[in-house]
DNA sequence: TTGCTATTGATATATTGTTTCAATAAGGAG
DNA sequence: CTCCTTATTGAAACAATATATCAATAGCAA
């Protein structure tokens, strides 16, 4: 798993020491398809076994932020949800059951954000366009 | 207030009781200029001198979503915010340095949320286009 | 006014997030 | 490899937000 080789590297290198918290977390974040909140992490720690601290979780989630490493979120209820920063300005697919997101390419919304700065006076540097749906996997479980 | 009077005709010609509850937290977000939390609904009551159980507000505010008169959204931390429903879906201007948010008028997405669908079998409902930037008043502040 | 029942508030509980602090372990020095 | 410093941790207490339950209440139709 280079990707998390490579966050781990980058740990190291802004001068954090490699704890088991850190590995930990960034671990889960590695193999995890879409976006995790903290219990998330925590809960499918403690079913491999693995301790690790709610508060250490956060404490991971918010350095691994500020390194821009992971990326924050938040969609629906349940607070805040975390994943592996992408390439690129966020163009996704997110399932609303499920959390899985999918990215997809260029959007075309770029005259748009043009026609926004003229009208508006902003100074446009980002923007996300996000959809939300069911995957095709929840579209088939059922409901409770 | 006319939007008010339209909101509790609502919920009547829909067959709800026009209860304390619901006349109190509708009267709010009526008042509200922008995005309120439960518990500000439930505090700006309380200092005026109405108790209205907490439970209560969540359900009027559900009630209140189902009917689409009133919209759900969250950003930043601190859970979901409500306020008065605006024409259209989501598509705002907000500024990164204050938060202040416009919305603006349609986008245009809908062709790609078809194709989306096809290519990727997920069961699309919802989408958020935003665009983020600095707003004409905090371009001119001294960056700290 | 009365009676039915939708609706309520209180309460308990769950979930998410933050703070504090003594104990621990990471990793450089020797 | 061992020791030492201190960055980092987990536990626990707390705060804020959200939901479920249930007996009591208040809307409203007759």
């Amino acid at each position: 798993m280079q990707q998390y080789t490579k966050l781990t590297e980058q740990l190291r290198s802004h001068g954090y020491r490699l704890t088991g918290a850190r590995v930990q977390v960034t671990r889960i974040l590695c193999e995890a398809p879409g976006y995790l909140g903290a219990y998330d992490i925590y809960n499918a720690l403690k079913q491999q076994g693995i301790n690790v601290g709610v508060a250490s979780i956060y404490r991971v989630l918010e350095l691994l932020c500020q390194l821009n490493l992971v990326q924050r979120e938040e969609f629906g209820s349940g607070g805040e949800k975390f994943r592996l920063s992408q390439k690129g300005h966020t163009h996704q697919l997110v399932c609303s059951e499920c959390g899985v997101a999918k990215e997809f390419g260029n959007c075309g919304v770029n005259p748009l954000a043009k026609d926004l700065e003229n009208s508006s006076g902003f100074k446009i540097h980002e923007h996300w366009l996000r959809f939300f749906g069911l995957c095709p996997s929840c579209q088939h479980k059922q409901p409770l």
